[in-house]
DNA sequence: CCATTCAGTTCCATTATTCGGAACTTGGTT
DNA sequence: AACCAAGTTCCGAATAATGGAACTGAATGG
């Protein structure tokens, strides 16, 4: 978990992570066993939470749940900090020119965090996927960003991959995942070959800087069913062209650097 | 702001929401300024906040911006503290049968939250507008919330109200609301009559529990170029048994009490 | 070219908060 | 009645937060 080391607030941070993580409403003794703190620190922790509308509590059933503070927070952040905004008429092009999945995702403490998704079928789905975080070894968009993460960035990631088994495809180990990285880092573009789940595969390209900063990733699935992973490969120009329009508008979308200030404030 | 009194994490919080607030990246200064902490102490929280990655620091430009993380949790939020995952079919086929915009908002600190909407005509955005908030004297999701909280609630909620005029129609000051609210009570719906935004009018039912708890509203808009008040009035049934069905699968919407637990730990 | 200002950063003795073990309620069970 | 588990409160000790002031470094200007 992040909050580690950062006094009260990483500690309070650590608990906000838990109660989210629990994905329903939690009971006291449920955290105090997940969490390494003692009990009257954790109860104090969750009080002030609660103050703060960061977490609810109902009283009746003793439980815990993340508070609506946080869509609040969260559409601030994803409005500026995420690449949705600038992001999406490319995805949306994209997903009509192909008429597949497209996802875009960041990369957040070693793991995906999909920010954004243009579903070729049924168009709304979204606002479940926006957020929902996944691993970052086993799937295209997640292996196509640890390729282009700076070497002291991924030896500091790579430890917290699980290495879970999903299928039969899902690279196993850290040098297993090592030689695919290269191999992505080479063509610029990777696929997820079933490795997360069966019957699924997908393309993903990673979206750069000019100066080969990670922004994030764009991806393109489809199923066995009805796709080859040839086929994906031919969009491969298409996604990369999305990705460094992207990437440009990124750099050029910079906020009025100084807000029409008056000289002498 | 809500960061009053809960110590470090407090303020931390606080600042949070300052650095959301500003809807943009913002430097030190600017912040230093619009709190009230003396600067080493804003300092050391905005560090201890990028640490976290609950804010984003650019060295070169030198801004804080709200981090991803709070996309992450955000998502957690929403799902299970938020009517809208319930809420979600109801609002489809709400917007699909009146083809006008249909909103879903809860209340969070005396606003409007807006957690949902579904738009007739261009039918994703979603996100963008879910986590929204706007004021609550002046909308008819607000005043549709407002007339039905209890008296200590809403006392405590009314003078966190502006009362900007930003229409002609806008009520002006607590007796006009007051008197406002109570007829929305007796009706059990209310109108935004462009109170809010020039050509804007809207519909709005609350959302309550059978015991007459306050879970949120539902609104249907539409602009006076096109729909009159009496046409959104026609609605109302409508809305009405959208609103009762969301409520009752809310109700038994619980969570399995105790997530099947051996009997000795 | 040095003086001045301003934004941002660091220091550190003081102070106020947080810590957490243990004791205590509360409500349910045998 | 005795027991047990979950949740809540206490309080002295330990720690972390505080914030005034001093420092740095870049930008401004005389």
């Amino acid at each position: 978990m992040t909050g580690r080391g950062d006094g009260t607030v990483g500690k309070a941070l650590g608990v906000l992570d838990q109660v989210a993580g629990f994905g329903r409403p939690v009971r006291f003794s449920e955290l105090l066993e997940a969490s390494d703190l003692p009990k009257a620190t954790l109860y104090r922790l969750l009080q002030t939470l609660t103050n703060q509308e960061m977490l609810i509590y109902e009283p009746d059933r003793g439980v815990y749940s993340p508070g609506i503070r946080l869509v609040r927070l969260a559409h601030a952040a994803w409005a500026q900090s995420s690449l949705a905004p600038i992001a999406r008429p490319h995805l949306e092009a994209l997903s009509r020119e192909v008429g597949e999945t497209v996802h875009l995702a960041q990369l957040d403490g070693g793991h995906v965090l999909y920010v954004d998704k243009r579903n070729a079928a049924e168009p709304v789905e979204m606002y479940s996927q926006s957020g929902k975080v996944g691993p970052a070894y086993c799937t295209g968009v997640g292996k196509a960003m640890l390729a282009h993460l700076p070497e002291p960035d991924l030896a500091r990631v790579l430890p917290q991959q699980s290495f879970h088994r999903f299928t039969g495809a899902t690279l196993a180990d850290e040098d297993a995942l090592r030689s695919e990285l290269a191999e992505i880092r080479r063509h610029g573009y990777g696929f997820d070959r079933e490795e997360h789940e069966p019957g699924i595969i997908c393309v993903a390209v990673p979206i750069l800087t000019p100066r080969g900063r990670l922004l994030g990733a764009l991806s393109v699935t489809g199923t066995t069913a009805r796709t080859r992973l040839a086929a994906l490969e031919g969009y491969v120009p298409r996604i990369k062209a999305a990705a460094k329009a992207i990437s440009e508008e990124a750099q050029h979308w910079r906020f009025p650097d100084r807000p029409v200030e008056a000289k002498g404030r």
